[in-house]
DNA sequence: TAGGTAAATGCTCGCAGTGAGTATAAAGTT
DNA sequence: AACTTTATACTCACTGCGAGCATTTACCTA
């Protein structure tokens, strides 16, 4: 379930003729494949994703260290790599110093716009992991960075992030009255609601990927429209990042919200013993918004996610809370074990 | 959100620079990506996928006709196709006739062994494709079969299918009782109550990948051993695909169900006007389950997803229905509109 | 040592959703 | 006219969950 095995098939050795179709692309250009890496913590409440400085050669052989925050990556070697999991921990490891736990498979890139010089065509494929922050090292100067760095109106646990209201709403309402017709108008104007719950809509917090994408479409963030003066754009509507990474991000965060809802990720991100409230903190800070804590803890209880240590955490002021730890065993017992997240959120 | 778009991001044109790495995998052997569709579709309730059956070359360039099915895929022209979704399109139309409408990405299998000559490495896009069932002609002698040909485990609808407890629960309890040692054992026994629902736990619809990953470890289907004597187990665990093509309809077919309940997918499946009656029936047809019927009713219209046409069915017997239409409506109203699934299921 | 503070933990109430069953309506068939 | 078949409507009990309030347990300070 949570585990990192990928057992995989092996075919009989029989080939599919390519049924007699025009040229046949086997004589095609090389295809170079990517790999990409989003790895999620959580520390002081704020969930982070590991990001490299790599060096970069510009258009002109211009030799610079890049001043954007790129995801660990690296190319698939062809013959060296097993598995792509393998090559993806390899380029991680060598870039950051970080041995991976939990992986999965996120989504494969394949425009061929996406090519980075025209010549070979780039295929990325990228992964989410999840980690406990530890410190991180390698070739890469990596960081631990806040992943609402990137995308501030997905948080809205102290409430409706500013920037929806001060740039984000407006943006979007020019963007949909700009349409060419009045169709386009209305269709554009549906989408502004559903992506961001304005009008009637309610904020859907799993609508990551919708929201960003509808961002970059109305030219709202700093990849859309790469020229100087959306230099104050780009620091309204968050922290840009080269290539698709930032669209990659999103992506991450939307399958990890409705991941949690019904399978136990979030230990992963916890140490081996917590207290309720930091669970519920960790959930928090994933989700985006705040959460009851009474009922989070009947709800993480009578679900028997976890398991009282006996132990007491030491905490600097108020009652101390007990340890508890994930009960593993919850996974055979329940169909789909997760934090169900409300609709509706206080604090 | 059913819509095909898949508006995609130009980068700037820089590159990273392989880090000091090793040798560098950038002169390592070509990559092949292959595009595989799983297209269903659902008549006289039953999920059906798209096949065909190949002019295949053996390993000693013995040419013939498969007999087994396999899905239609082709390899990515890394110049003609502009999008990877583009190149499935132009493969399933060549090999099927037919011109997709929905299609998601559904994940990216890429390991060393599943090259197909040894020489140059293999990796498989694997699609998602709904369509409403319609004649199919095409370079593959393509045929719709049922799905549950493949998976006839899943298929609950008329009670706990015979095939568990004649051929699997035994098969998987020997698999078991042959672990290594006592953990091996317990773990394999816990694997098989999780996926297959024996024991205290219960049937989880969804579990549809980590059933077949299951049986294809314990040895359980015919694509695992490859052996003449095996053709009994094959008929009684299902009908083998080639090389993975099984596990990636069941990857589909996961997926599906999982999609069921928070996205109106569906209605993909039905036509224009469709009775309420007709709505359960594919529900039920890909979940494999049965539903209550008043229940199911009383869902589907308070959730809106449907409103009346005013037009009536022309049954051969009974009273006639009346006909409904899917109110797209519910896309800007619900957060995450679905047919939500009970747990249990009468009939 | 008593009182105050901060946080954990426990309890209750009311509403909405859902599982299950029953009753009635509308068509065709015998 | 009675019967069959299917659609449609309604009821009822139970569970889960949102929301708020009450109590407990530690440390700190006077």
């Amino acid at each position: 379930m949570l585990g990192r095995s990928d057992a995989w098939l092996k075919g009989p050795t029989v080939t599919i003729v390519p049924s007699k179709s025009r040229e046949g692309p086997a004589v095609a250009s090389p295809i170079e494949v990517g790999l990409n890496a989003v790895i999620v913590a959580v520390t002081d409440e704020t969930p982070r994703i590991l990001t490299i400085r790599p060096e970069v050669v510009a258009a002109r052989d211009a030799v610079s260290v890049e001043s954007l925050d790129y995801l660990p990556s690296g190319s698939l070697d062809s013959i060296g790599d097993r598995t792509l999991e393998l090559g993806l921990r390899r380029w991680v490891r060598e870039q950051t110093g970080l041995d991976l736990g939990y992986i999965e498979q996120l989504y494969t890139f394949g425009d061929r716009d996406r090519d980075a010089d025209g010549q070979r065509r780039l295929l990325s494929i990228a992964y989410l992991a999840l980690a406990r922050q530890v410190e991180v090292f390698g070739q890469g100067s990596p960081a631990w960075r806040p992943i609402y760095t990137y995308l501030p109106w997905e948080d809205w646990r102290t409430g409706r992030p500013a920037v929806i209201d001060a740039v984000i709403a407006p943006g979007l309402g020019e963007w949909a009255a700009a349409g060419t017709s009045p169709s386009v108008q209305s269709a554009r104007r549906d989408r502004v609601e559903i992506a961001f719950g304005l009008g009637a809509m309610t904020w859907d917090p799993n609508r990551v990927l919708s929201r960003y994408e509808l961002l970059y479409d109305a030219g709202l963030v700093a990849e859309a429209k790469p020229s100087a003066k959306d230099a104050q754009l780009s620091m309204s509507s968050g922290s840009a990042m080269p290539l698709d990474h930032r669209r990659i991000v999103a992506a991450s965060l939307e399958r990890l919200r409705g991941k949690l809802s019904y399978r136990p990720v979030v230990f992963e991100l916890l140490p081996e013993a917590f207290t309720l409230l930091a669970l519920q903190r960790v959930v928090e800070a994933l989700s985006g918004m705040g959460l009851h804590k009474s009922n989070f803890r009947r709800l993480v209880e009578q679900a028997q996610l976890v398991e009282r240590t006996g132990e007491l955490d030491a905490p600097p002021r108020g009652r101390p809370a007990e340890l508890f730890r994930f009960r593993r065993e919850v996974l055979r017992e329940r169909p789909a074990p997760g934090v169900t997240l409300p609709r509706r959120f206080p604090r």
